[in-house]
RNA sequence: GGCAACGUCGCCAAGCGGUAAGGCAGAGGUCUGCAAAAUCUCUAUCAGCGGUUCAAUUCCGCUCGUUGCCUCCA
């Protein structure tokens, strides 16, 4: 059984083999601070969080890096538009420097919020500067890109014969799109800006070799991937819709330079819609997902996107939202009742196999190969569902296997928690409040012992007026909240 | 206009050559003082039309529909 990793630049699922063993360089395309994060971004780093943590679950040594573009880049290369962060800044009536800093903490708090592991290095685009002068002086050197009268440097794409592997397109195709004005400086019209010489009302510019500017569009990702991560990424992980034009330039300004193979497993997730069509703030159907936090937990967000496969597209409807939460709620109950059940004498006695547990070791090997199929969280979480029902089947019988309860509630933890991240709680912690609730549950049975039913349900009433579930099972009460 | 992807039960969503996982919703049974929970059982021939094949949801073609990319975007 191996990990097959579905290879954008070879159109096919591939097995997952790494440059170096055990160590993976895996480098995903972070986001551009300037405004909190949307729904698109949830699914973008949720998707690589799970990968990144089944890569490290299979043994894998990974070094996780994303950036951060605090750069406020131009609509492409073709001088229209404002720089995003400069334009936020203006709209903040603040400096384009705060304004990312704001938004990037404004990431990893609702990335934290998600569950989503922190990279292993995650770097902003203005800290490396002088790593992409060097860059771009590099290319000049082996004339792949060329400068020109206004202070423009520009990657010559004719230069780079590969150019269009990942995409498919050809360099007619790619010119033959061009709806906006070229600029007048170009060679070719694909050829696309490694540097752009800045206007004198530019906030952020730097000094270089021609002359005050700021970089290009791509060639961040080329840099910072090659300064922590070497010439060769084993995994370059990025939306779709990215695939061209900016992976494609991210390649050829990479290989041109190295003449190194830039990426081996190229992971490109879908897009997500909104109620059929796509997210856009003009259109009227932009999450952010501080928003949708303070009516949806986060981890029924996270289990809505895993329910899905990343290579597809996924609607996000409410009417799908919340028959996930029901979906998630019931799988949380389980494990509650699971956890609640196996005591801290089973909890961590590793002696247990699954070995002489035929159903319990089938729905590890389900689980472990739904994984290694291109990381397949749908399948994944369907058997998820078949443990817990092995899972509640154990509970209500009179002659409970301890040990086998103790067994699944250590894959429940390892497949939902570790591997998928969702947070599912603790019934250790213990709060006040759980106490009380248990006193009433205490009070309420021996009312029930007694046949005094017209004071058991009232305080079973009581307490679901103010959102407190009691359920009696064969092994007691249980209740939610 | 060019290039792709998708169309599977009421809803969401896997499968992608050998006659359809799972979740939500729904129906019925068991358990229970009742309720809830849990559990058991039931509910689809895969947009349409052709073709290839012993065999197609799965491959090919056409039609219809939806979405995306070609311009920053996860």
């Amino acid at each position: 059984m191996a990990l097959k990793l579905y290879n954008t630049l070879a159109r096919g699922k591939q097995e997952f083999l790494p440059l170096n063993p055990p160590y993976v360089g895996m480098y995903v395309c972070g986001p551009t601070v300037y405004g909190h994060s949307h729904l698109g971004h949830a699914r973008s780093y949720i998707t690589y969080d799970v990968l990144y943590r089944y890569l490290s679950y299979i043994g894998y040594k990974v070094k996780y890096v994303q950036n951060i573009t605090d750069v406020g880049h131009l609509a492409g290369d073709r001088d229209v538009g404002e720089d995003k962060i400069q334009k936020q800044a203006r709209l903040e009536k603040t400096d384009p420097v705060e304004i990312a800093y704001k938004y990037e903490t404004s990431y990893f708090d609702d990335m934290d919020r998600l569950n989503v592991a922190r990279p292993s290095i995650s770097c902003r685009a203005t800290g490396h500067i002088m790593e992409m002068i060097e860059h771009i002086k590099g290319l000049l050197d082996k004339q792949k890109a060329y400068v020109t009268k206004e202070g423009n440097v520009y990657f010559n794409v004719r230069s780079y014969k590969e150019y269009g592997k990942l995409s498919g397109r050809t360099l007619e195709e790619a010119s033959e799109g061009e709806r906006i004005e070229v600029a007048k400086d170009k060679i070719n019209p694909e050829d696309f800006a490694l540097w752009k010489a800045a206007e004198k009302e530019h906030l952020m510019q730097w000094p270089s070799p021609w002359g005050m500017g700021y970089p290009g569009w791509h060639i961040e990702c080329s840099v910072m991937s090659n300064k922590y991560l070497g010439e060769t990424l084993d995994i370059h992980g990025g939306g779709l819709e990215n695939s061209f034009p900016h992976h494609e330039c991210e390649i050829a300004q990479s290989e041109a330079l190295y003449d190194k193979t830039f990426v081996r497993y190229f992971v490109h997730h879908n897009m997500l819609t909104v109620d059929g069509s796509k997210m856009g703030k003009s259109l009227g159907n932009f999450i952010i997902l501080k928003d949708l936090f303070k009516k949806t937990d986060p981890m029924v967000l996270r289990f809505y996107i895993l329910q899905g496969h990343y290579r597809s597209p996924l609607d996000f409807t409410d009417e799908a939202l919340n028959a996930s939460a029901a979906g998630f709620e019931r799988l949380k109950n389980s494990i509650f009742s699971l956890r609640k059940t196996v005591t801290d004498d089973f909890q961590n006695s590793d002696s247990i196999s699954e070995e002489d547990y035929p159903d319990i070791k089938r729905v590890k090997e389900d689980f472990l190969s739904a994984m290694d199929d291109d990381i397949n969280t749908p399948i994944a979480i369907s058997v998820l569902y078949e443990l817990m029902k092995i899972s509640n089947v154990e509970l209500s019988s009179d002659d409970k296997d301890m040990n086998k309860l103790a067994l699944i509630n250590r894959l429940a933890t390892l497949f939902a928690e570790e591997i998928l991240g969702l947070k599912i709680g603790s019934v250790r912690s213990q709060s006040k409040e759980d106490e009380l609730i248990e006193l009433f549950i205490e009070m309420r049975n021996d009312f029930r012992k007694n046949k005094n039913f017209a004071m058991s349900d009232k305080i079973r009433d009581d307490l679901k007026g103010i959102g407190i579930i009691l359920k009696d099972g064969s092994s007691g009460t249980t209740y939610s909240k």
